[in-house]
DNA sequence: TTTAAGGTACGAGTCAAATCGTACCTATGG
DNA sequence: CCATAGGTACGATTTGACTCGTACCTTAAA
């Protein structure tokens, strides 16, 4: 069962749930950037400045969330995406690796 | 370019139609069960029993011919599906495995 | 030649996903 | 204290995906 903020455990990461995710171009764009930067590294929703509206990104960001894809933490005032990793290489290896050199999305 | 019949060239695959293209559970289904079966093996849309009717079937077939992950010949009277397995492995490596492991698809 | 099986093409219905605006909450920084 | 930035929650709209029925094509087999 998912924790009170909708995270799932790695167990309970769902491949159909994930390319679900991914299949969104606009949360590919957030995951590639997360999986390009250092590791560890901590970003806001805003920070990605994605082209549609703040309730739009919320959503965005609730998907990956529920997905297992990203972990959300308060830091008081915002809250802090970042990248699940290890998570995600364990029970889909080679998937941030897709994600990371695609095609067409240099920009 | 695809050929007429749809099919791009290894190139031409582009993850997110990949990616869209098994967000669908039963397209995931006949990607797996052509990933499980013996290398080379060919099957008729028609075997995959799909519980929808024959015209949605021909679409998701459609989906998946698009994307790359199979490729459609004809048979005469049929035409016959085989998973383009190099292919996905060269630019997506990881991919098959992912969806021939998932979990709750063992039916 | 007739029947049937495997598929496609088209138009139409339906439902989920993406989008938005607005209102609202919380913490930080003047 | 007040303004502002980062986010969420809600309802509403729109868009796209999945679905279907029907009509039609092609080939193999009876």
């Amino acid at each position: 069962m998912p924790d009170d903020e909708g995270h799932p455990s790695v167990d309970e990461m769902q491949l159909g749930n994930v390319l679900s995710a991914l299949s969104d171009p606009l949360r590919r764009r957030v995951i590639r950037e997360l999986s390009l930067a250092p590791v560890g590294c901590e970003r806001t929703c805003a920070s990605f400045e994605l082209p549609v509206s703040k309730a739009t990104t919320t959503h965005h960001f609730k998907v990956m969330r529920e997905s297992g894809l990203i972990r959300q933490v308060n830091r008081g005032n915002s809250r802090a995406a970042q990248l699940r990793i290890d998570d995600i290489e364990n029970r889909f290896p080679g998937l941030l690796d897709m994600i990371r050199s695609e095609q067409g999305m240099t920009k």
